[in-house]
DNA sequence: TAAATCCATCAACTCCGGCTGATGTGACGA
DNA sequence: TCGTCACATCAGCCGGAGTTGATGGATTTA
């Protein structure tokens, strides 16, 4: 079932490649935890170091090291490093790409659909 | 609870009720089982008897009941009994509700962007 | 070089989601 | 009324996700 359909993508929209089932499962999985979500809020406003985040969401550091590594597995963050500190930010494309296969799971939901009554 | 906000969509659409953070993980976690997700699909081409779907899916009874309970409560599924038996439907609201929520979580992420390069 | 800081990783533990087999409940048919 | 069927629920178990405290590696500063 793997690649029944590659390019092509006719938009000039860069569309992201879609998801595998297994990959949404991950990124459903990351993203079903209060503290991860707390995380990816706190960097809705831009990149932050680890121990700007350790303070600011007053965790452990080695707990919130555990969490960071689950959500960049799962490619919703990016780190970059400098000097003695790493930089995690937000991968929106994961987002993106999460919700394009939600709405494909929906679509196979016909739904009879009483029309909004 | 309930009722922060009644009515007023102003939308013709008759849009459903924002969703909040923890219905929000409840969704996200109770996805995130692949069993589940192949109940999801199997109910994409319509309601099932308990019966049917156990050996379509080949899972035991009570692993089955289990799955079902998961996505009822999250309000992924809704049932119906007729007779002898129970039918479980999908309800598609949950997965457009929480599409919604994830829009927003994507839109809170300004996204600095490179456009597309 | 030595000390300090930032972060990742590890081992041990806890806890909860999921599985299994058995029992309970309600509806039907003989 | 009794037996059967369809389904829910329970108790017990197990494995893995998550937490904690400690250690290690990399970088900067004194």
């Amino acid at each position: 079932m793997a690649g029944l359909r590659t390019a092509r993508s006719g938009s000039a929209l860069c569309e992201p490649p879609p998801l595998q089932p297994e990959q949404a499962r991950l990124l459903l999985r990351a993203l079903a935890d209060p503290i991860r979500l707390q995380v990816i809020e706190a960097l809705g406003d831009g990149e932050r170091c680890v121990c700007d985040l350790t303070s600011e969401l007053a965790l452990a550091q080695s707990k919130l090291s555990f969490h960071l590594k689950v959500l960049k597995d799962t490619g919703l963050l990016a780190d970059r490093q400098s000097g003695r500190w790493v930089y995690y930010r937000l991968q929106p494309d994961a987002l993106e790409r999460l919700r394009a296969w939600l709405a494909t799971l929906a679509a196979s939901c016909i739904a009879p659909a009483p029309p909004c009554s």
